[in-house]
DNA sequence: TTGTAAGCGTTATCAT
DNA sequence: ATGATAACGCTTACAA
């Protein structure tokens, strides 16, 4: 028995229309057809009560909630911003709603924000939750979309991911055949996700490649806090900036960061040292010099996410890995001409002239 | 007449705790004492079973979701990032959820994302939902905080919001004092919140205070896109570059752009002309320049905003409107040495020196 | 085409 | 301290 100071419910308008409730909710969801004139009854009525559905009650008796997660270990990026535009575009068409929510993966055991009891599916991104939890969720078939890595196992959950290593590993060989370079570091991001590991590969099979000795002292490791990138990478450059000519950075934050440093170091870019990034965030092209870096398609990893996971709840077919394709942008960073240039990975090695910026 | 494949639900805890399942619900809500030894039997049937009780449920039931909405035009600005974080925090720490949409105001009249159906309270960014749904909301007393903007009319929404026009005034004044400007741009924002409004204000007062003409020409309107920015602001740089020698940004993005534009001008900053922005954001250090600017406190905001929304919804008091404070940072591109200096609005006019960066 | 009534999983009132 | 049971607001099978 509980006591509310009550919304108008659907009964209330089912009254003011003179048919059943039930009338009232196949008109809402369209679900049997309703009589023109009993139609527009219901829809006055509505209108003049102000009347919305409650929908706690209606996941309640359909269990169902339109609502999907989306659960990541930090939201501060800029990175993130085009990730959740992307999802919530394509759920929003879709008539569902997007829940976001942070969570430490281990530290957070078994108290997830999302689940069955709340969502009709989850993305989680990279590594953000661990393996136990998304076994029990494979387990109980919720529907559930990995971003930025594979399912751990043989686990059959989609997954998106962008081409990362072959993408490190050309831009990598860039610097070494158009710009002659041949110090390379390399920087980790904070994380060891799935990601970063891949592109430290590719740097590692471009050095390979060429001949170039792998040496780990022009390595940072990611053993620092985002927030602490600055310091981290200050006392890096320190270390290695009179043996090295370039540097390739884990993402374009972290290339911010070696910008900012290089700067106050007064060292040139890229005369003295070329730096390139990764995932061509919105201030890449604006950077002085303009950021050579590698443009991941952000938003659509986050449409592509969500369109997998609707499919998964409709119980449609997926696909297991959508791995995105990335391209090469060429700007004044890694030494090349003012000009931006444009290569895509699958074409031949002949970069063509990116339209605009 | 629902058939489900059922998950476990309270009473198959409760029997196999051979308990009722009231027993279950007050143990699990702590609504009333319950024996020590039941509770061990009630804990290890859940943990056996791995029951987690159905929200929608518990909210029909209740009346509460334990979610908050925020309701923005758009989250793909790196602004967003923190903002979200801060609200994310203090939610999570009071047990409640984040749940965010976009709504295109205007546009999706009567039909938003959030409101009392699905939602304990809701955070609405800047004029994203319109008047006369506020004034609605305020009428059933549904929770609600409004972030940048001043509520409509004489309603008593809490808001908050950042001190914009003192600093942008002492902002431009800096410009003119230490740094001999006098043909001094503006650069709107793509959306005349009253923010922006607020930030020209200070703006135009400054060049008042000096005795400089407020010269229409110097000022670019935000009738732009956000996505266009880059090309009207060079359309703009183009017109007014050698009539000027300083530019004033609406925000960091866009100093970003005009720096981008600038470099590819071949304009020296801060020499020929100087920038600044407004934010803060986590790049302005680290341009080249360093950018001048002022530091929001973003996350700050978040972090209020979601404390005011709880309180609402806890029928305790709250501000009517708070206004965080703003600080001034001096970096390089207004023409101050390469150290970073930081000054209050509410300090006397000496520079003092910012620690660490 | 419409109405009746059962049921969704939880909480809360009233007993005991 | 615990158990029965109504109620939350909606959907849906079944009947008419």
């Amino acid at each position: 028995m509980v006591k509310h100071s009550q919304a108008t419910t659907i009964r209330d308008v089912a009254r003011q229309a003179r048919v059943s409730a039930a009338t009232v909710s196949r008109y809402l969801n369209r679900s049997a057809p309703v009589a023109a004139e009993t139609g527009q009854r219901i829809q006055q009525a509505m209108r003049e009560l102000g009347y919305s559905p409650r929908l706690a009650a209606r996941a309640l008796a359909t269990h169902k909630t339109y609502t999907v997660g989306v659960i990541s270990n930090a939201l501060n990026y800029a990175f993130f911003g085009p990730l959740l535009r992307g999802m919530d575009e394509v759920l929003r068409e879709q008539e569902y709603r997007l829940l976001m929510a942070t969570c430490i993966a281990g530290q957070d055991r078994g108290n997830l924000p999302f689940g069955p009891h709340n969502t009709d599916g989850v993305v989680v991104f990279a590594n953000t939750v661990d393996d136990e939890q998304l076994i029990e969720w494979h387990a109980v078939g919720f529907p559930c979309v990995l971003l930025y890595r594979l399912p751990p196992g043989d686990l059959s959950f989609p997954c998106v991911n962008v081409e990362n290593h072959a993408a490190v590993r050309q831009l990598t060989e860039h610097l070494i055949e158009a710009h002659g370079r041949r110090r390379i570091a390399f920087i980790h991001a904070p994380d060891y996700h799935q990601d970063d590991l891949q592109r430290e590969a590719g740097y590692r099979e471009a050095l390979r490649r060429y001949g170039l000795p792998y040496d780990a002292a022009l390595v940072l490791r990611g053993d620092y806090r985002r927030e602490q990138a600055s310091r981290a990478i200050e006392a890096f450059l320190a270390r290695v900036l009179s043996d090295c000519d370039a540097v390739v950075a884990g993402d374009d934050d972290l290339a911010l960061t070696v910008l900012g440093a290089l700067y106050r170091a007064g060292v040139n870019v890229p005369e003295q040292v070329a730096v390139v990034g990764f995932d061509d965030q919105h201030f890449a092209a604006s950077l002085v010099p303009p950021l050579t870096t590698v443009r991941a398609p952000t938003e659509t990893v986050g449409r592509v996410a969500a369109r997998q996971v609707l499919r998964l709840i409709r119980g449609e077919a997926v696909e297991r890995e959508t791995l995105l394709p990335t391209d090469l942008v060429l700007r004044r960073s890694c030494g090349c001409a003012g000009q931006s240039l444009r290569k895509g990975l699958s074409e031949s090695y002949h970069p063509q002239m990116l339209v605009g910026r």
